[in-house]
RNA sequence: GUCUCCAUCGUCCAGUGGUUAGGACACAGCUCUUUCAAGGCUGCGACACGGGUUCGACUCCCGUUGGAGACGCCA
């Protein structure tokens, strides 16, 4: 039997990072069993979902990379089609309509909980005569449907946490089709994922509680269940589930602060899951090679922002300079910079020159934005230390040297500079600081000389003439 | 409150009866260095508690405590 997973996230937010690491998990698992992934948007509340989310799903999706073989399905598409099945599970006596209205079950369910009570569906509606509900029927009076749960024991055997059980007392009689005929989660999920052959339900543990639920309607219908991987939840800071509460939870805001795609994916892999070995960087291939079930954890994760910038800047640091640019130019263009107006080489040298330092893409405009500008502020302190007469005096001299050097590369200049310092018995940095001071405006920042080459010999020259 | 799940360094993971309990992030120090980073090295730092089982428990069982999740005509 091939392997069919789905990712069936609501489109009523932006793509969550637990959701995108469970459509990583039925991503690897798929690709793993040479099976097929499956995208369905479940969209039965009307009300709150929208077209443009959808879009940001899909979007998120293609941005991690994670293509689907199938899809996009959309509930809303098959309506009808839910409801078609409500005849045949009435058949099994199984399903009942309840009439109670939202604000009748309001009130007793205040009762209840006064009493301090746990409130279930009190089953008012399971025994009604026939009479009285044609009666209701024909009063044309609104009813849900419901299914019955026999006495009992539920369970499952969950393939990270192995079997889970619980007793039928504590599930209730839940609705599955609303007053408007529109099918509640629980059902269509368990239609969809039985029409679609998914083989394998792999989704937050938040679902467990459900898992009984639709438990309860695959054995209406008759039913073998998919197999269930119940994964543990990503957490926030203070080990609550992570939510928008959190802070920035959308897989799209990462992008935009300039995390890459494979970086994002291989952090959020490591959450609750890891190769044997313990290695840290991996490619999503031998993610794929790697990936069990076995190696899933049963407590949930903090989601550590430091680690995923450690992360991102490793694959920063290791993508190559072309590759870079054509990230870049978004990030420039968004700080007023347009890149593709300088040399490009050029521009791969300014790149190259500050790629180990920035841990997010967001970062490179600002560490590099003097080699697009003209100094007017110095950093203050800097000024106090490094522009003082003796020092401002060597500079003076080395300008007058550097007008002499044919080929200005960072090798010739730095030999210049050495030389310098050694004739003279001073320290290299006496020279060496306020040079950078002069030339960024700043006391950190690139390799001096490779920032002298990227100038030029005259821009060099000019800034450093401007401050003396 | 009820039910369910969970419990190794601050954080993410290794560990499946006998280990000096390992790695990574973070943090601190040292080193390298023209600066800031990066790199290298070192350090700090954990088996929640109590009972069993066993020759022997971080590992198995039971409790306790703690944390989380679910308790919708949301998904």
């Amino acid at each position: 039997m091939t392997v069919r997973v789905r990712i069936a996230p609501s489109p009523t937010g932006y793509l969550h990072v637990g959701t995108a690491r469970t459509a990583l998990y039925n991503y690897l698992f798929a690709k793993k069993n040479n099976g097929k992934f499956i995208l369905r948007i479940e969209d039965t509340d009307v009300e709150r979902s929208s077209k443009e989310m959808t879009d940001i799903i899909i979007e998120s999706l293609k941005w991690l990379k994670l293509e689907y073989d199938e899809g996009p399905f959309f509930q809303s598409d098959y309506f009808s089609h839910y409801i078609d099945h409500i005849p045949q599970l009435e058949k099994t006596g199984g399903i009942y309509r309840c009439f109670c209205t939202p604000e009748e079950l309001e009130e007793r369910k205040k009762k209840v909980i006064e009493q301090k009570k746990a409130w279930k569906y009190d089953r008012k509606c399971l025994n009604l005569s026939k009479e009285e509900i044609e009666k209701n029927l024909n009063e044309k009076k609104p009813y849900v449907w419901r299914v019955f749960i026999p006495e009992g024991k539920t369970y499952f055997d969950d393939l990270i946490h192995g079997r889970i059980e619980r007793d039928n007392s504590e599930i209730e009689d839940f609705i599955i089709v609303r007053s408007d005929k529109t099918p509640v989660y629980n059902f269509a999920v368990v239609v969809d994922d039985y029409r679609m052959g998914v083989t394998h339900v792999i989704r937050g543990d938040d679902h467990i509680s459900n898992t009984f639920k639709q438990l309860h309607i695959y054995r209406l219908f008759g039913v073998e269940p998919p197999k269930f991987a119940h994964l543990p939840l990503i957490l926030d800071e203070k080990k609550a589930k992570l939510s928008k509460r959190s802070g920035t939870v959308s897989v799209l805001a990462f992008r935009d602060m300039g995390v890459l795609p494979e970086a994002f994916v291989n952090f959020i892999a490591l959450i609750g899951w890891s190769p044997k070995d313990n290695r840290e960087i991996l490619s999503i291939d031998e993610m794929i090679q790697l990936f069990s079930f076995e190696n899933v954890a049963k407590k949930g994760g903090v989601f550590d922002y430091k680690k995923l910038e450690w992360m991102n800047s490793k694959y920063i640091t290791k993508t190559d300079d072309e590759k870079l640019y054509e990230l870049l130019k978004p990030f420039y263009k968004e700080s007023g910079i347009d890149i593709e107006n300088f040399e490009k080489e050029k521009i791969l040298k300014i790149i190259f020159s500050v790629k180990e330092k920035a841990r997010y893409l967001k970062e490179f405009p600002y560490l590099t934005e003097f080699f697009f500008k003209e100094i007017s502020d110095y950093d203050k302190k800097g000024v106090e230390k490094f522009f003082t007469p003796d020092r401002l005096s060597h500079l003076k001299v080395l300008v007058k040297e550097l007008e002499n050097v044919e080929k200005f590369t960072s090798e010739n200049v730095e030999k210049l500079y050495k030389d310098y310092v050694e004739k003279n018995g001073i320290k290299g940095a006496d020279v060496i600081h306020p040079t950078r001071l002069a030339l960024s405006g700043r006391t950190e920042g690139p390799s001096l000389f490779l920032m002298m080459e990227i100038f030029g010999k005259e821009e060099t020259l000019k800034r450093l003439t401007k401050v003396l």
